[in-house]
DNA sequence: TTACAATGTGAATGTACGGTCATATGAATA
DNA sequence: TATTCATATGACCGTACATTCACATTGTAA
């Protein structure tokens, strides 16, 4: 946690830093970040940056927490809460749809996530031990929306739920790329939830 | 490419250093990848190293080379070259399973190419402009069966070739992270195709 | 206005590491 | 044995940072 110096800062200082912070995270993964640049980015000095944080992963893991707190954000409350009464497909369409209502909002977001996503050492050292927790979110889903009978029986949903993670990286990976594709959003998520739905469905 | 020095080594030489490189290389990304701990890990001195290479990425390069030849091994030359006379969803299968072969003969080289993959920047600067050789090479399976009538043509081949690769990353995950999963690969590689079969192939 | 605390500062410190170089070793040749 | 060439070596150099610290500035209360 940041020192109580930081929060004490007035609020346009502190979001200078945090712009500063997210510039050189987007760009460099954690180990090759540098300090020095984001103190210069935020016109603060070097040693003002140690009053406000511990050290650089002081700074990265609250930066981490308000990461995931805004990705939450994104997705809709009570879909979550009441999902027993929305079909699979739908929270599904909606999961992938906040996903991508959070990359193309918060471009430089992404790259920051995807970095952490790939240190698995450092992303245990800041969330704990809990598996990935996107797999572990499908496979919620996917076992309630076996129970209820929605998809198909063969498939593990502890596999389903590793295959739909891959999905959803690939999908940001595409819509945060420039020019890598020339259809728009919408219908990369149409594809992409009718390919899953086809391959998860149960079959008649 | 390394040096004539380097292929002038005593074979069980040469094969010591490509050890240790993987062994370094396996658990650090490039940059965070020390040429001390690969010398002393080979057990030559440092100065001799530079004898080999330009430097570090020249090692690395050399590496990955190696590493794409020892992948491409596992797929079986017929089945590529002939592929126009097997069906889409058997070369897919077959494509899976190399892919499992590989990993599970070579677990150490999974977490390097992983890497890689990871940082567009040096895939580049190893691979030039190409975009992810193994996006391109679903795509172009992908094309040819759609032309054949085999796939679905609501679906974007481009789309399908990156959810295809993405399935292809998460499951070697899956594979390679020990005690993630009780199923065995067998069982995994056959989900992942009902899935994928399932996702893609022409609806009547 | 002085005294004290809180905050700001950037030069200095320590360390890690890639890469170089002067020197040593050793094999081959004469 | 002396000479030469290829190879081996590890101390050394330079640089890039993270972090610290002695000092400066600012705010505040008496």
């Amino acid at each position: 946690m940041p020192k109580e110096t930081f929060f004490n800062l007035p609020e346009e200082k502190r979001q200078r830093i945090i712009e500063a912070a997210i510039a050189e995270f987007a760009t460099h993964p954690f180990q090759q970040a540098r300090v020095t640049v984001i103190a210069d980015r935020a016109g603060i000095a070097k040693g003002s940056f140690y009053q406000y944080f511990e050290d650089k992963k002081d700074l990265y893991t609250y930066l981490m927490g308000l990461l995931f707190q805004k990705k939450m954000s994104y997705l809709n409350r009570d879909l979550v809460e009441n999902r027993g009464k929305y079909p699979f497909f739908q929270l599904l369409r909606e999961v992938f749809l906040s996903g991508i209502r959070f990359a193309k909002e918060n471009p430089r977001l992404v790259p920051i996530g995807m970095m952490l996503a790939n240190d698995k050492q450092l992303y245990r050292e800041i969330f704990g031990q809990h598996e990935d927790a996107s797999i572990e979110f499908f496979r919620q889903l996917l076992e309630e929306a076996r129970a209820q009978g929605e998809i198909d029986p063969a498939i593990d949903p502890k596999v389903a739920a590793t295959m739909l993670t891959g999905l959803v990286y690939s999908l940001t990976d595409l819509i945060v790329e420039d020019g890598k594709l020339d259809l728009d959003d919408m219908a990369i998520i149409d594809q992409m939830l009718y390919f899953a739905e086809n391959g998860l469905k149960k079959k008649d």
